[in-house]
DNA sequence: GTTCACATATATAGCGCCGATATATCGGCA
DNA sequence: TGCCGATATATCGGCGCTATATATGTGAAC
């Protein structure tokens, strides 16, 4: 999925600026299961100006760049109703923390027993975010909460019983690969 | 985490050609938690080449391309251990179904509904898949397994017992954004 | 017995996107 | 006063995915 269709999916929301639509990536209610950055957010409005799908209108700042606020226009809309009709990609879980430990074995255990407990750590803070419901949220947006804290408190429940499992594997000693 | 240290490691379980670690990515026991294909393993394994962290020994074959078989070099053993003790970064999790369950209310019941159970049904066949342990799997792996079953084993259970919460949601009749 | 999809095997082009950086100002904290 | 973080836009370099090209063997379907 393009980041054009997400920035689309972002401006039902409501008129954005490009940095706020950044903000929903980076911190906000998106953050947990969608990824897009600066470097594609703003080229994808200006994609999506041309293509007549977002509106722009500038807004003067007195001593700073000009606000540029987005709109969703009748046409973008078709668009991205369109783009939900489209065949859904799998999920991805992407992690280096798992990769990491296909070496335990090869890794001294202490580096192994650090790990899990930043993961932990980790984990932890990410449910604690979860499960603090908005009073602003849509139903979508609730329902993707509590999914994400369904998997996060399986995920710290897992490690939690079966960490031993893998640092009895870690060497004892020195590392060495 | 770059693709040169995901082919670093996918060769510490033995020498491999570009075309066997693709399929390791693939279909393979990394599968499920790690992303890397030709486009960047070719051009990695080039790159560790030159920087003599792998050797390439080709192979002749009848009516077909040399098949290049790499071979870590202790440099690259250290190069490999080195990356492994660098900060990890967060797991990644990314849903493109989740983004469409944002406009739930904006979408045919139907829609969802088929949507839900494709996922089901998606998310059913990977937990079989993981459900089986391989005799050649190393510790790592079979940790990685585990954690994939619990994480599936959850989501199903969440969709299954909340799909109601967003079908309710979704309209009843026509769709329109 | 022939067709056709799939597996083996390498490699690259195009393009999308992340990460970092540049630029400029304001508010708050020390 | 001095510095950091937030606000706000934008671009560059390089990495990596998707699709494609090339060539052939294998096995299943019909």
């Amino acid at each position: 999925m393009q980041v054009t269709t997400l920035c689309l999916g972002a401006l039902v929301f409501g008129d954005a600026t490009g940095y706020e639509i950044n903000k929903m990536f980076e911190d906000g209610p998106f953050s947990h299961f969608l990824d897009a950055s600066y470097g594609s957010i703003y080229p994808a409005l200006m994609r999506l100006t041309e293509e007549g799908l977002v509106t722009c209108k500038a807004e003067a700042q007195e001593r700073r760049p000009d606000k540029k606020i987005y709109s969703l226009t009748e046409k973008g809309r078709l668009k991205l109703r369109e783009a939900l009709q489209q065949p859904i990609a799998d999920d991805k879980f992407r992690s280096e923390f798992l990769f990491t430990l296909l070496f335990a074995h090869l890794l001294p255990r202490n580096r192994v027993r650090t790990m899990m407990d930043h993961r932990l750590a980790a984990l932890k803070e990410k449910l604690i975010e979860l499960s603090q419901p908005d009073a602003e949220d849509t139903p979508g947006m609730d329902f993707a909460r509590q999914y994400g804290y369904a998997i996060y408190s399986a995920s710290i429940d897992f490690l939690e019983n079966k960490r031993h499992l893998i640092e009895e594997i870690a060497t004892e000693e020195e590392a060495h690969v």
